[in-house]
RNA sequence: GCGAGCAUAGUCUAGGGGUCAGGACAGGGGCUUCCCAAGCCUCUGGCGCGGGUUCGAAUCCCGCUGCUCGCACCA
C-alpha cells in the first residue's frame, strides 16, 4: 500500500528522492512537477484558512539566523544532546540521562564535565557493563558560518517561529498596537535528524506553516468562539486511553482544553484538514503528555492523522507557548518585547522622593557631586532628617538640607506593559502532503486512483479528443485555452485509447475530464467526466470553462450538473 | 550511529566469471470515427558507487552509499 503510493508518487512526478544520481541522501525529497503543484495548493488552502479567514498576514524571513537567537530561545541547549557510546556493545545513550539515573545532577553541564563525571564515577554501559567511550555532543541544528574568515556562527532555523517572535514590536506596531493579532509564515525549516527513515514523515529539510497569535493572557476568550462552540472534535486527553468526542464548548467548560483560544484553533484546524480531504474518522487531537511537552509550552494538542504505514502521525501542533519566547528574546537581545494593557481606570500613584539640588551640590562638591547625588537618590525619604551623611570612597560628607528637597509627585498610570502569550498552530506541510496521498489513494478495477479534492488536485481537468482526427484536437485545444484563461491547469492528451487516457488521468488525481467526440461537433457539446464515479454528462462546449471553475471552487458539484442535464 | 537483509531500465523482475543481460508494464513515434488500461508495427532505456582478485567482473571478495527491518534518537 505504502510502496504502491510512493511508487505512483515517484513515477508520476509527485516526489523524487533527492540527489539520486549521486547516490541519494535520506531525509531529503524533491517535489516533482505535480508534487510541487499539490504542495502549493495545500499551502494556498492553508493561507485561505489561516491568513485570509483569520486576518493573519504572512511574513517571510531568512532561513539562516545568527547563533544568538538560538542561544536565547534555548535551542542551542535543547538541540545539543550529549551522547555516549558503549565501546563493547555499540549502544548509544544520552549521557546526561545516564548520570541522572545515578542521581547525579547533570542538567546543563557541558560534555567535558559529563565525560569527566562518567570517568570519575566509573559508570559502565547499562546494557552490557562495557566501558563507555568519550561523550560527544549531537546537535540537531545545521551549523554554518556567516561571512568568510572567522565568520559569525549561524544556524539553519529549526522552526519558522523564532523570526516572528523577534519581529514582535514591528508587527505589534503594524497591527496598530492591538491584541490579539497573528502572524503567519510558510517556509523551510531544518533539523539534522540522526537517521530519518520514514520518507516524508521525517525530513531534514521540511516545510512548516506556522501562525503565532499574540494574546493577552488575561483574556483567553476568542471573539469568534461562538462560531465553533457546538462543533464536535475527537480528543485524546493526556489522562485518558481512549478518544472522546465532545463539542468545543464542552472541552473548555470541562477544563480538558485550557481555554477558548486553543479550542477554537483545534476546530479550525480540523476544518482545514477536512477541506484537504482527510476523512474525519482518521483525525484526532491528542494532548501532549506533561513530560512530552516542549520546555516553553503550557498546553499542546497535536492533530494526528491515521496512516496505514505509520499509524497515527502528528501533522499539526497547537501549543500555548506562553510568554516564554518573548521573554527569552527580551533577555537575549536586551530589547523590550512588550504590549501595553490600558487599565479600566487610570491609577494615580503618589510618590515621595528625595531630589538632590544639583545647582547647589555642584558648586559645593565639584567632581564628587554626581556620585553624592546618586547616593542621595537611593535613600528612602524616611531615612532623611535635616541632614544626611554620605559615605563616599572612605570620606564622610555631611549634606545639609539646603542641598536636597523632599518632593511629592503624582503620576497618572494609564496601564501596564506585559509580554503577550503566544498561541501557535504549527503545520507540517510535508506530512499533510503524504497524508493526502495516502488517504486519497484507492484502487478501482485494478487501476490506481488518487481522489484528491478538486481544490488541491495539481491538474484540474483533462482534455481528450476522442481520436486524433481533426477537428477534434483543434476543438480540444481551444477548450483547453479557454479554461487556462481562468487560471486553471489543464492536461491535454491525445495519445492512446480513451480508456488508457482516463486511467492515466485518474492516477494523478485529475478530478474531471472533457472528451471531445464527433457526436458533439455539430451540436457543439462535449462530455464531462467525473473521476470518482466515472459518470459522464454531455454539456454545451461554451459552458465548460465556467462549470470547471465552479467545480474547482466548490461552488458546484458534479451531481448538480448531472441532474440538470 | 549499531546489527541483519537487500541493490539488474521509470516500475516489477529473469539470469549469471567469457560474442546478445531476457521479459512484462510504463514511456516516445506510427496505423486504426476508439468512451473507460483494445490491437498491430516500431523505438528509447538497465547490472548503485569505489577498490581488489582474475587474461577477463554485472557475476567472487572488501569498502562506501542508499533502501527495508530491529535498537538508539525524535526539543
Amino acid at each position: 500500500m505504502h510502496e504502491k503510493i510512493i511508487e505512483i508518487a515517484v513515477r508520476r512526478g509527485f516526489l523524487y528522492p533527492s540527489f539520486e544520481i549521486y547516490g541519494g541522501l535520506s531525509g531529503f525529497y524533491d517535489y516533482g512537477p505535480l508534487g510541487a503543484l499539490l504542495k502549493k495548493n495545500i499551502e494556498d488552502l492553508w493561507r485561505n484558512y489561516f491568513c485570509l479567514q483569520e486576518g493573519f498576514l504572512e511574513i517571510s524571513s531568512p532561513t539562516i539566523s545568527p547563533e544568538e537567537i538560538f542561544i536565547a530561545s534555548g535551542h542551542t541547549g535543547n538541540f545539543t544532546d550529549p551522547i555516549v557510546k558503549c565501546t563493547k556493545c555499540g549502544n548509544f545513550f544520552r549521557a546526561d540521562h545516564l548520570l541522572q539515573s545515578y542521581d547525579i545532577e547533570a542538567e546543563g553541564l557541558n560534555s567535558d564535565k559529563i565525560d569527566h563525571l562518567i570517568k570519575e564515577r566509573n559508570i559502565k554501559c547499562p546494557d552490557c557493563s562495557g566501558s563507555l567511550g568519550k561523550v560527544k555532543t549531537f546537535n540537531l541544528m545545521f551549523k554554518t558560518y556567516i561571512s568568510p574568515g572567522k565568520g559569525k556562527v549561524g544556524y539553519l532555523r529549526p522552526e519558522t517561529a523564532q523570526s516572528m517572535f523577534i519581529l514582535f514590536t514591528r508587527l505589534y506596531n503594524f497591527y496598530r498596537r492591538k491584541l490579539p493579532f497573528g502572524v503567519a509564515q510558510i517556509g523551510r525549516a531544518y533539523r539534522n535528524e540522526i537517521s530519518p527513515r520514514q520518507g516524508l514523515i521525517r525530513l531534514r529539510e521540511f516545510t512548516q506553516a506556522e501562525v503565532e497569535i499574540f494574546i493577552d493572557p488575561r483574556n483567553n476568550n476568542h471573539t469568534k468562539f461562538q462560531q465553533y462552540a457546538e462543533e464536535k472534535v475527537r480528543l485524546l486527553p493526556r489522562d485518558r486511553d481512549d478518544t472522546i468526542e465532545i463539542t468545543a464548548r464542552e472541552s473548555v467548560d470541562l477544563g480538558i482544553v485550557a481555554h477558548e483560544f486553543l479550542s477554537y484553533y483545534i476546530v479550525h484546524t480540523k476544518n482545514f484538514l477536512l477541506a484537504c480531504g482527510i476523512p474525519e474518522e482518521k483525525l484526532r487531537f491528542r494532548q501532549h503528555l506533561l513530560e512530552e511537552m516542549a520546555h516553553y509550552a503550557r498546553d499542546c494538542w497535536d492533530a494526528e492523522i491515521y496512516t496505514r504505514q505509520f499509524g497515527w502521525i502528528e501533522v499539526v501542533g497547537i501549543a500555548d507557548r506562553t510568554d516564554y519566547d518573548l521573554r527569552a528574546h527580551e533577555k537575549g537581545s536586551g530589547t523590550e518585547l512588550k504590549a501595553f494593557r490600558e487599565y479600566v481606570k487610570p491609577e494615580i500613584v503618589r510618590e515621595i522622593k528625595i531630589e538632590p539640588l544639583m545647582n547647589k551640590l555642584g558648586p559645593a562638591f565639584k567632581s564628587k557631586a554626581g556620585d553624592i547625588a546618586e547616593k542621595i537618590r537611593n535613600l528612602s525619604p524616611e531615612e532623611t532628617g535635616d541632614e544626611i551623611k554620605i559615605e563616599l570612597e572612605g570620606d564622610v560628607y555631611t549634606i545639609s538640607r539646603e542641598y536636597f528637597c523632599i518632593k511629592e509627585t503624582k503620576k497618572k498610570i494609564t496601564g501596564e506593559k506585559f509580554n503577550p502569550h503566544v498561541i501557535e498552530p504549527s503545520f507540517g506541510i510535508d506530512r499533510i502532503f503524504y497524508s493526502i496521498l495516502e488517504t486519497s489513494y484507492i484502487e478501482r478495477d485494478g487501476k490506481n486512483i488518487l481522489r484528491i479534492s478538486p481544490a488541491l488536485a495539481p491538474m484540474k481537468v483533462s482534455i481528450f479528443p476522442l481520436v486524433k482526427k481533426e477537428p477534434l484536437p483543434e476543438i480540444a485545444l481551444d477548450i483547453s485555452d479557454r479554461i487556462k484563461r481562468k487560471s486553471i491547469f489543464t492536461y491535454y492528451d491525445e495519445n492512446d485509447s480513451i480508456g488508457r487516457r482516463y486511467a492515466r488521468s485518474d492516477e494523478v488525481g485529475i478530478p474531471y475530464s472533457i472528451t471531445i467526440d464527433f457526436d458533439g461537433v455539430e451540436s457543439k457539446t462535449v462530455t464531462l467526466r467525473d473521476r470518482d464515479t466515472t459518470e459522464q454528462v454531455r454539456i454545451k462546449t461554451d459552458k465548460v470553462p465556467a462549470f470547471i471553475k465552479k467545480l474547482v471552487d466548490g461552488d458546484l458539484k458534479f451531481r448538480d450538473i448531472k441532474e440538470a442535464h
